[in-house]
DNA sequence: CGGGATCCCCCGAGATACTG
DNA sequence: CAGTATCTCGGGGGATCCCG
């Protein structure tokens, strides 16, 4: 039985009632960086039931977000991707995952980071607006467990999970990694302290920063050891 | 007791932590209009039970989205209104609207139009890139009971709720009006048909429809014969 | 009359076990 | 690997009641 609509003639209504459910976002989150199988999805996002994720994946089937792919072959393996349809929630997303890191600045207790939130993380917080450079660069970004890789065209940047063959900068950090998207983290000082860890050509460790802005809500006041400043 | 968390350190989880709760998301889109009290609420949302509301009103409080005016004096009403936190949200929820209106027709069996959903769906639709008139026009814009207005200035585009003092159009719709939004229903035809019902400097038209765009998914090939098709 | 609180019922989510 | 089955429990739906 699908959950109860609002009754109002209106785009936020019908876009809460396909995705007001619990779990939903989190799934089309996972999704929308690639491919999943049905584990993939358990293993990517602890906590959630098993049978709640199979309620909302044939609920996203029926609701036209879902494409279910059973492999018949070798692996017999069943392979959840998104429809054009949901792959046209990017924006809307990555507006929200921009909203909600205004006032995340450290994880709470217990709380991971998995690939796919390294992923939409770093989508949502391209800058429109930054200088590319003028030639292609690309990098790999690590934190714990995880690791994706970031291609920065001279049009376009782009935001992968896995790791690159051939970065030009392997960029190893923490949560901290946060704090150089805000633009609160000095990048040298940061690889000075360990905070930043890098193997490559650290030189392009400044495109890469620019590359990126997720502000704070309210810029914390310069912390007494570094006066940072923000933009 | 709160929700529980989803346990990632991600911008998207925080955001569906707060909002993912069923009709948050509809309280914010009705403050997001204007500052409401708790009956204004009631009768904006329809079929929202009052503890619901109340419950709602007290999460948002605590999560620094929602402050509560006691006004004491004459009217000892209480008056809820978003702090700058939840204003911050406009942009996301208008990318979850025009998303969510993509593939939204004609209203459904009972679907309402409210102010509140008027306001938004106007709001979610106004075009960056539009060409603005030479000098400022208004409009006053209703459906059904409710009543909204529109002022096109040189520089900006505003919608509020209630009508216009001396609005240099009046147009008067039906749900047609999506269509108009999105580009598919002919100004001129649908005035000569009585879709759409002008009253005042019917040259404005142009410009107001020119503001906005709320394109359908897939936009329908423009029917020669049945300009009209759905309801 | 505005602004809720209280009650009951039931569905949906959490947790875990089990199966094709 | 990809789910289903079952149980429990909290939260939402709905109606009514209460208080200043």
């Amino acid at each position: 039985m699908r959950t109860r609509s609002y009754g109002q003639f209106c785009g936020l209504a019908r876009a809460a009632e396909m995705l007001g459910q619990r779990w939903t976002l989190m799934v089309l989150r996972d999704l929308l960086v690639a491919p999943r199988r049905y584990t993939d999805l358990l293993s990517g996002l602890p906590g959630i039931p098993t049978n709640v994720l199979s309620t909302r994946l044939k609920e996203l089937e029926q609701d036209g977000l879902v494409m279910r792919e059973a492999r018949s072959g070798a692996d017999r393996s069943v392979v959840y991707r998104l429809t054009p349809r949901a792959e046209a929630l990017q924006p809307a997303l990555d507006a929200l995952a921009r909203w909600g890191a205004a006032d995340m600045h450290a994880p709470r207790e217990g709380e991971i980071i998995t690939e796919a939130s390294l992923v939409s993380a770093l989508r949502a917080g391209i800058r429109a607006d930054a200088p590319r450079p003028a030639s292609r660069r690309t990098y790999q970004v690590a934190i714990a467990d995880v690791t994706v890789h970031v291609t920065l065209d001279t049009d376009a940047v782009h935001v992968a999970p896995g790791p690159h063959p051939h970065p030009h900068l392997i960029i190893t950090a923490g949560p901290e990694l946060r704090d150089l998207l805000a633009g609160t983290l000095d990048p040298t000082q940061a690889v000075a302290d360990g905070t930043l860890q890098l193997s490559g050509d650290s030189s392009a460790l400044g495109d890469f920063a620019a590359s990126f802005h997720v502000p704070y809500r309210d810029e914390p006041s310069a912390t007494p050891a570094t006066p940072e400043t923000r933009r």
